[in-house]
DNA sequence: CTTGACTCTGGTCTATACTCCAGACTTTAT
DNA sequence: ATAAAGTCTGGAGTATAGACCAGAGTCAAG
C-alpha cells in the first residue's frame, strides 16, 4: 500500500491532483491509516493509469469518470456503448478542429496582407480589416 | 448617442457582455445621461465592430486588448508590430491544432479496433487499451 | 525528544467569457 | 398616475483542472 506522496511520485501526478480526483469520485485510495492517511493499493494504481491513458487522448475528467462506468460495470454494457461513447468525442473534436482551421485561414489572411514594414501603422491592412464592419 | 440597450441590438451583443468588456476596459461609453445610463456614439459603434471582427478571427479578449491598443496608437506602431502579433497567434493556433488532431487520431485508433457490437465489453478494446498502463 | 518531512482538511486563486440575479432607480407609454 | 420596460451596481455562478496555502496532526530518524 502506498501513501499519496508515493503514489504521486509513481504516476506523476501531484498529490493535490489526487485528492482532486477523490473529490470528484474517479478514485477512491483503498484504504486509510488510523490517522486518516490515504493508502492506494495495486488496484488503485491501475485505476491511475486508466485515468492517465484516457486524459492522453483527449478525455476530460468528467468524460473520464463516465468511462470509469463503463469500464466497472464493463459486463452490462456492450462494445456498441463504448465505441458510441468514443465516436461522440471524435465528432466533438472534430467540430474544434474544423473552427481552429478556420480561424488559423483568416489569421493568415490577414497576415498576408500586411507588408510587414517597419513605417507607422497607419495604414496597415491589418487594423483596417479588423475596422471595418464586415456586416 | 445610444443608450445600451439599443447598441447592444444592433450589435448582436448582450447588454451585460457590453458592460462586462467595459469593466476590463475593451470600451468606455463616451457619455453618460444625468441618471448615469451609458450613451455610446458612431466611434463606439466602429470599436464595437472591430472587437467583435477580432473575436470571430480567435482572439481572446486579452488579445483584443492588445489590439486596441495598437489601433489607438498605431501612428507610433508599426506594421512589423501588427504583424508579428498576429504571427505569433498563428504559431499558438497551430500548436493547438497540431495536438488535436494527435488527439483526434488517437481517438480514430481507438474506435477502428472496437468491434462496435452487442455482445458485453468485457473484451472491449477501447477499455483494455486504457488500461494498459502504456509507459 | 525534537527536528524535518509528510499528510490531513478546507478554503482561496487562476484563466476564460460571460450570464443571471437582486434591489433600486429612471424612463416611457397608456 | 401607474405600470411596464429599461438601466444601474455589485456579486454570485458556470465549466475546466488543478495549484497553493494555512494550521494542525503524524511519522521516521538522529
Ligand atoms: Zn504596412
Ligand atoms: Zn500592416
Ligand atoms: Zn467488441
Ligand atoms: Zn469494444
Amino acid at each position: 500500500m502506498l501513501k499519496i506522496g508515493e503514489l504521486a511520485q509513481r504516476t506523476g501526478i501531484s498529490r493535490d491532483a489526487l485528492r482532486f480526483y477523490e473529490k470528484h469520485g474517479l478514485i477512491t485510495p483503498t484504504a486509510r491509516t488510523d490517522s486518516g492517511y490515504r493508502l492506494y493499493s495495486k488496484s488503485d494504481v491501475l485505476r491511475i493509469s486508466f485515468i492517465l491513458s484516457a486524459k492522453e487522448v483527449g478525455f476530460t475528467l468528467n468524460e473520464v469518470h463516465q468511462l470509469l462506468e463503463l469500464e466497472v460495470t464493463k459486463d452490462k454494457k456492450s462494445c456498441q456503448d463504448v465505441k458510441e461513447f468514443v465516436d461522440n468525442k471524435i465528432q466533438v473534436v472534430n467540430q474544434r478542429l474544423i473552427e481552429m482551421k478556420k480561424i488559423k485561414q483568416s489569421l493568415k489572411t490577414l497576415s498576408v496582407a500586411c507588408c510587414g514594414g517597419d513605417e507607422p501603422a497607419t495604414h496597415c491592412t491589418i487594423l483596417g480589416a479588423l475596422n471595418t464592419h464586415n456586416r
